[in-house]
RNA sequence: GUCAGUGUAGCUCAGCUGGUUAGAGCACAGCAUUCAUAACGCUGAGGUCGAGAGUUCAAGUCUCUCCACUGACACCA
């Protein structure tokens, strides 16, 4: 059984943004969890290049569509590649194999019956390149964005019969794990009690498109297209396409994460698509939040986007990771604000985690040899071991719902208790007393033991500095398996350590960003 | 406009079916301390819980009105 996990694949017409990043980096996160967690994984990403949006940026720039995108989707290549993202696929929807699933796609749906051709017309705007619901008897109605009148339009489209799955899509939006969180599950649960209506899954005027076979001068609408490369990914390019082959391959998908924006699309469109398709619907989909930046949306027009690459370069992942993992409820909004960043990462990652793993490596250092305490009595029983194995319960727990900031909280406060731990046994004072010269190295390992844990529960979140405290422990996970990882005891005394450098130096603030 | 939601310390938010002096983290201040990354720990100051009215022995928590903000309301993604 493969444990599928799709961000959406990326609308090219312009180069990634924090948004898309925040994104991939939560997939990411889940997708290591579950790595770990002993599952097959497949993190599914990708780039949505058609659509009449793109073939117009492609024309300003007076490239051709194919070139405009190829040249945005290596920057999403690269810049995942420089955020360390573990994807195992990454589609494109102008790749030729795409295009062929697609097309099957559609002839499976074509087969069910759900395929006609109809006329969409209204009145439409073409700025705002929809058709308006004027809901007015106006004779010439004006679009209240632009304060244009509106042009007449009858075009002829293919129409896909999402009327007809009314019943099954009520039943699935309101079943109770589908759709997260729950006020994006009730938005949907209203939309869809509201009344399904057919919409269209072509389009005549737009070139940069996929093909209607059989359907001269029609494209694939955006979305019958986009929705599908989840599928592609899935499906290998060697020998003859056959969505017959997608149950071998990891359909379905376990949970498709997106943004707010896109939600109706993968919760209603899609679901309905896999049914006539005779496909299976995905398990479950988690719809998460916008990031603002000091409290103002990003945009081009205000000049305050945050570019993903400076930031990664200016601060590297690790806290970066940290700051929209932790501080960003998942599913809710959240808002960038620098010095709160610097804050967060200054006390979460390089005083509370950082320092406690300077400290300790320190005295263990000072006092034994330069190792790992040796500890010849049975380690007694301990407060840190017992709330260490809280943490990996909660932490697990967490994770398992999407709630990186509970699984993120649940490291910290390990870190704290450790912390509170050194300075209630005071071990720099017990040092000098010959009565516990038996404890102190029971007190050093404690901590350095619930350390580790640390690190090892941090592989997921923020992989980087995970592998920097492990390796600052001399503990070396190999190939033993996550949960071996995670049981007492598995640092070994008398191995020498390293010496200690800083896994999370302090950040300063002052570069603008 | 219709529907849904939000408004609690400077900031981000917890406060379940109403019940003693309203909580946390960050920021801020003080104390203590040196094993450590001017770090850790302890303590403290900070709120008429959006406004008004009502129900109740008792309301941040229920009802109504108002104010402010946000989201959904079908084919840009």
């Amino acid at each position: 059984m493969s444990f599928v996990i799709t961000t959406p694949l990326y609308y090219v017409n312009d180069r990634a943004h924090l948004g898309s990043t925040y994104t991939t980096i939560a997939c990411d996160a889940l997708a290591r969890f579950y790595r770990l967690m002993g599952e097959n994984v497949i993190l599914i990403t990708g780039v949505d290049e058609h659509g009449q949006k793109i073939q117009q940026t492609a024309e300003k720039t007076n490239k051709t569509p194919q070139s405009h995108c190829d040249e945005i989707s290596q920057s999403y290549i690269d810049l995942w590649k420089s955020w360390n993202i573990s994807h195992d696929r990454f589609v494109r929807t102008t790749d030729q194999h795409h295009q062929n699933v697609v097309n099957q796609f559609f002839s499976k749906v074509q087969e069910s019956g759900d395929i006609y051709i109809g006329k969409q017309q209204g009145w439409y705007c073409v700025g705002c390149e929809e058709y308006k619901d004027t809901g007015t008897n106006e004779l010439l109605p004006t679009c209240d964005i632009h304060q244009k009148s509106l042009e007449w339009r009858d075009e002829e489209n293919l129409f896909f019969r999402l009327s007809k799955y009314q019943n099954e899509i009520e039943e699935l939006v309101n079943s109770s794990n589908f759709i997260s969180p729950p006020s994006r599950k009730k938005e949907i649960c209203n939309f869809v009690a509201s009344g399904l209506k057919d919409f269209s899954i072509s389009r005549v005027n737009v070139d940069w498109g996929i093909p209607v076979p059989g359907y001269e001068g029609h494209t694939f609408y955006v979305w019958f297209d986009a929705l599908v490369g989840y599928l592609s990914a899935l499906l290998d390019t060697k020998g003859d396409i056959s969505l017959d082959r997608l149950i071998f391959s990891g359909w379905p998908a376990s949970v498709h994460v997106i943004g707010k924006d896109i939600l109706r699309f993968h919760a209603v469109y899609w679901p309905a698509m896999l049914l006539s398709a005779g496909l299976s619907l995905p398990n479950s989909l988690f719809s998460h939040g916008f990031l603002t930046r000091e409290g103002l949306k990003m945009g081009k027009t205000l000049g305050n986007v945050l570019d993903p690459e400076r930031l990664l370069s200016l601060y590297g992942s690790d806290s970066i990771r940290w700051y929209l993992l932790k501080d960003v409820k998942f599913g809710q909004d959240g808002d960038f604000q620098q010095k709160r960043f610097i804050d967060l990462t200054n006390n979460d990652l390089s005083n509370t985690i950082g320092n406690l793993l300077n400290r300790t490596t320190s005295m263990s250092r000072k006092w034994f040899d330069n190792s790992i305490p040796l500890i010849t009595t049975p380690n007694p029983d301990n407060s840190l071991k017992k709330s260490s194995s809280q943490t990996i319960q909660s932490f697990k727990t967490n994770f398992k719902d999407l709630n990186f900031q509970g699984a993120a909280q649940a490291i910290l406060d390990l870190a704290i208790n450790a912390n509170i731990y050194l300075n209630d046994e005071a071990p720099w004072k017990k040092i000098k007393d010959p009565n516990y010269t038996n404890y102190v190295p029971h007190i050093i390992y404690n901590v350095l033991e619930t350390t580790r844990l640390i690190g090892v529960l941090l592989n997921p979140l923020l992989p980087d500095l995970s592998e920097r405290i492990l390796k600052q422990l001399a503990f070396t996970p190999s190939s033993d398996s996550w949960s071996a990882q995670l049981e007492w005891g598995s640092l070994k005394p008398g191995v020498s350590l390293p010496n200690p450098v800083p896994v999370m130096p302090r950040l300063e603030l002052n570069e603008e960003i």
